[in-house]
DNA sequence: CCTCACATGAAAGTAATACTATCAACCACA
DNA sequence: TGTGGTTGATAGTATTACTTTCATGTGAGG
């Protein structure tokens, strides 16, 4: 231990690099834990300096507020997301399987993946699928975009939208359609364990469930039967 | 005017049923318009008591917090949705066009209904888009859910997803491809206005070409080419 | 060895939020 | 002429979301 690879994300997103310092590592470890514990509206850096035996104030020096933070942790999912993709498909020539294996990697994204950091990361997805498009369905979007705090995520979607046109070049909505999917993946697992009347069940297991219900749903919607 | 037609709601919802007084309509009208100028975040039934000239201690009257009052604008919605779409398909006995016809309504419901009340319709609509989704993302949605706070918009997919059963009766996951549906046509256009790297530009109109990926990505899904 | 920057801790303070409680005024209706 | 129920007015409490100030420790450079 441990390469434990250097993601970056926006700097904007904190005030202070939390990589850069042992209490600003044990913040991104600790926070992590505590939002999934408690959901973001009940998470005050408060309760977080008290588990931490840290100091509001301390806190705040690393980060402007709670939704900040949200944007740093769920940033550092895209990208860490990304460089995942990109680690396991970059040798794979045909668009078509790259494209399934991303689909595999987006659907599988909440197993632990002992290769990383002293995150936890099964909590981190809870937090994505849970917290993440709080992070952008706010008042303040349009200057939140404009410093760039949502760019990872717009990279990711970029990223596979561009395996999505290299496939079908006449598919007008690439962007539309990944990020759809990369939502519903999050979504439809949101369902499944607590609104499962807005997902289907069937034998399969649950993540096995969504990459099948997502690649009938991307696939098809590449090679459409006779569209009108 | 008028015979504003009655939508009922979980009545879970609410303390007092908003409806039925002139201070309880006030409220749900003034906290439509307030919500959507400055986001649930910034929202408090202390600013919405001072717009309306009431006080605090009235509103709590009606509703336990502003996550409550949420809820039920966002379930009125869809029961009004849901409403919106049996007056327009109950005649048409093709399945495929009465499911193209609720994909129309589905992208066009941010337009002003004149048949309906004294609401501001396109600001509710605004709000689903960028609050709807915060009703159930809690930490608190198992119990939420147990409650019944959610059946309105359970209710809307599942008379969606009887539409696709009934056109493509062996396809498995009807109710994951249409509360994809359902939340993308939403999250389409919001990240047309506000992140529109997320989806494709194209000469159609916004609200044109989100029918338009939709409509390829239900019919798609329902007619795959040769699912392996 | 000194000191100087810098990170953190400790403590306090402020404004706003999220409520709850009490009581008086009023109005509707019996 | 009561009487129950709705609202308004006022006040109060606990928590949240910060900011400020100052003391302390630590490590890097001279």
């Amino acid at each position: 231990m441990s390469a434990s690879l250097r993601i970056e994300v926006n700097c904007k997103l904190y005030l202070r690099d939390p990589q850069e310092t042992e209490l600003g590592r044990r913040m991104i470890a600790e926070s992590v834990r505590l939002i999934d514990e408690i959901g973001l509206e009940h998470f005050t850096f408060r309760k977080l300096a008290q588990r931490m035996q840290s100091t509001e104030a301390s806190l705040y020096r690393y980060f402007e507020n709670k939704y900040r933070l949200l944007g740093y942790l769920v940033s550092w999912y895209w990208a860490w997301l990304r460089f995942q993709i990109r680690f396991h498909t970059h040798n794979v020539p045909a668009a078509a399987l790259r494209l399934r294996l991303i689909l595999g990697i987006l659907t599988r994204a909440h197993r632990d993946d002992p290769t990383t950091t002293e995150l936890d990361e099964a909590a981190l997805y809870r937090i994505v699928v849970r917290e993440s498009s709080k992070a952008y369905l706010t008042h303040e979007v349009d200057e939140d975009n404009q410093a760039g705090l949502f760019r990872e995520y717009k990279y990711l979607v970029a990223d596979i939208a561009g395996v999505v046109q290299e496939l079908s070049p006449a598919y007008a909505y690439p962007h539309a359609l990944i990020s759809t999917v990369v939502e519903a993946a999050q979504k439809q697992l949101f369902f499944a364990r607590h609104l499962p009347s807005l997902t289907d069940t069937s034998a399969d297991a649950t993540e096995q469930r969504i990459y099948r219900f997502l690649e009938g749903l991307l696939f098809g919607a590449l090679h459409p039967p006779e569209s009108a």
